[in-house]
DNA sequence: GCTTGTTTTTAGTCCAGGCTAAAAATTTTA
DNA sequence: TAAAATTTTTAGCCTGGACTAAAAACAAGC
């Protein structure tokens, strides 16, 4: 059975929500794919008569293992996709989602496999968030913690962001912070939960927490 | 005004058979769009409405400015997106048609001229046809004719095809001929209307006029 | 355990873009 | 030029995926 855009998209949003909430309430589906609960609750039943979804009335939904798949094989689309528009055709990063978004739904594993060959299968996508492989696998980022949870005196390496809203990552660009920089925490600012991170160079940047909750890092063993 | 993918197919449809036949017959589209021509009719009145397309009932149609050059755009998104999906995707000449009629509606200008920058600004397509530049001028390729008008002696060099369906280009493949290759036309066979051209290594192949007819060559000068 | 407030579902509507069948216009043929 | 054949349009219907407004179910609070 094949989708249209409009189910894929859902389907990508319960996969989200199972990750964050556990389960997709219709309110919170209604959110992501911009669209009002009776929407939402109209095409969970379709989904459920594919089979793509479990479904009970006023219980929330779930992804059947068919949906699952999908789901991730969409993850997997959009972030090549996204790697493509910035690796190779120069885009800012903040600016490839909604492009990624059209992507995705175009053609099928073939187009994405070769895709994926062509940029010689990347780990993580622009963001730093990873990229499923064609088994559907995700690997999970080892060790990756939020950047208001290190301490003074610790050496870590931005590897991904919580917050990918163009305004957040553009506000990272003029901080000149990206992915892979390597910092060491001189200083939390008790005033305002701020810190001061230094770079390798010694070049300071100060870091508000509200920035810092939005940032992953990986803490540097030494 | 923004254009759906169906809307953008009619239009791409439209100029299409302005070229050929210098105006679109309700038929005519039906057969292109694969729709009746009752939705046909239906869709030019829209067209009309929003400004692409000059229509009169029972006359056919033409597109207005507006809407030739949305068809051109759309022209150059599909042979750019080909050439994406041969030349770096590795896909065979006779499997990218699918593919980039559902890629060619994604994103606008932005994305379209930086794919094309990516790729250098390529002058052809994978089946030798022409891709309009940024400013919606076609280049038109000079000298082409039908391989079938060749004389005995003549040399040419392979430059485009006029029937680009999978089981012809797959064919081509099959008799080795391939865009850019140079042939000598050795001899013409009066029983079949069939030709023998001969490589430049010599290797000899016998070419069916129904071949030839949909071969475009250009006649070398010398 | 009722009452209040929130969430979800039902019921009915709308629009895009298809369809069929029948009517009207155009073109061809005799 | 009138009849026949073809093409196009009209009229009415259908489906997917959205919507609003009202009803029903669920969750809390007194």
């Amino acid at each position: 059975m094949l989708l249209s855009p409009s189910q894929e998209n859902y389907l990508k949003a319960i996969y989200k929500l199972e990750g964050s909430e556990g389960i997709a309430t219709n309110q919170a589906l209604a959110a992501l794919v911009q669209a009002t609960p009776a929407s939402v609750t109209n095409m969970l039943r379709k989904l459920m008569d594919a089979g793509f979804v479990e479904y009970e009335a006023y219980q929330g939904a779930t992804l059947t293992s068919v949906g699952r798949n999908e789901a991730v094989t969409l993850v997997r689309k959009h972030r090549l996709w996204e790697v493509f528009l910035v690796e190779k055709l120069q885009y800012d990063w903040d600016a490839v989602h909604a492009l990624a978004e059209e992507l995705e739904h175009i053609g099928g594993d073939e187009l994405i496999n070769r895709l994926d060959a062509f940029l010689d299968h990347p780990a993580y996508d622009p963001h730093g968030d990873p990229i499923p492989n064609a088994n559907g696998v995700v690997r999970v980022r080892q060790h990756a913690i939020a950047a208001n949870e290190a301490r003074e005196g610790d050496v870590f390496v931005v590897c991904g962001v919580k917050d990918s809203s163009s305004l957040f990552l553009r506000h990272l660009d003029k901080l000149n912070i990206a992915l892979g920089k390597i910092y060491t925490l001189k200083e939390c600012l008790e005033f305002d939960r701020s810190a001061v991170w230094v770079e390798q160079e010694g070049v300071l940047t100060n870091v508000s927490n509200e920035v810092a909750k939005n940032v992953l890092i990986q803490l540097t063993n030494e």
